[in-house]
DNA sequence: GATAAGATTGTAACAATTACAAAAACGAAA
DNA sequence: TTTCGTTTTTGTAATTGTTACAATCTTATC
């Protein structure tokens, strides 16, 4: 049952321990986008020696490698998500449960969204680097090439 | 120099204290989307009874009244916008600042965004109220009704 | 098996935010 | 203007999510 989270793993270059494993088949198994303390309530009974530090680490690992997406939509708590093609997301501010856009016409007409649900907010978030730390990494790595010569 | 401020704040039936003001303005004044630190921290030396809670407060008000917007794009820090209209948002995960995005085209692709900026997320994220609490909250406003006859 | 690299763990530290109660400012009515 | 009730501000303390870090454990390779 945990083929596929080991699978999800190997495909991105993600060592499969036993803790990324549970880690990744519970984000797969549970797609309601849960906190860190979600997956360490839900986890720990049967891993008695899981460390929060380590849904942490795995979890940061999961987003590097692509295997996870960390949503930042909720500022109380960041969320993840296993489901990693292009979709978004609706947070109700009323009983904090983030649910899944999967298909959106106008980005900016709060009538978007999801059927019945009221839209008050909508959020477009890019995130990378910018023109100028483009050009500060250049310039840094061609000072470094510069000093090996 | 703080009228366009007390218009805003009067505009969303905020009480103009001095506070709300200078905040406010200081708001308008710097497009850099500062934090609740940045602010405090710019304000305090010229107002020295100035609170940090009252940062906290004041901006919560704003948001609540439309005066101004509450970013989460950032994980670490909750930043704020005092322009309102539909616009999208980068973050620099180099340097960290965040950037205005005013037009794009395919929400989707990688490729739009700010020119020159290097794209490795988007998100978009709806908040408001979902179906299931809406009908609660309709039937709770029953029940309130039906105890009053 | 020995060794080195990588992963996990627990604790402690840190930082952002909230709760709360007291003090101050404000506005309306007498 | 004085009074009274409401709103706002303030400061402290508590809370919470996250990170730093060093020790321990695991894994892969020779």
């Amino acid at each position: 049952m945990d083929a596929d989270a080991i699978k999800i793993l190997e495909e991105h270059n993600i060592r499969p321990s036993i803790q990324r494993i549970l880690i990744m088949n519970y984000l797969m198994e549970h797609r309601t986008h849960p906190t860190v303390d979600d997956i360490y309530t839900a986890l720990a009974p049967s891993v008695p020696t899981l460390s929060k530090t380590t849904v942490y680490n795995t979890l940061k690992t999961l987003t590097e490698h692509g295997a996870a997406l960390t949503l930042t939509i909720d500022d109380k708590n960041t969320c993840y998500d296993a489901y990693t093609k292009p979709h978004s997301h609706f947070l109700c501010k009323s009983c904090g449960k983030v649910y899944d856009v999967l298909n959106q016409e106008d980005m900016f007409d709060k009538a978007a969204g999801p059927k019945g649900f009221e839209v008050q907010e909508i959020h477009h978030y890019y995130k990378g680097v910018c023109k100028h730390c483009l050009k500060q990494n250049k310039n840094n790595r061609r000072k470094t090439d510069v000093t090996t010569n």
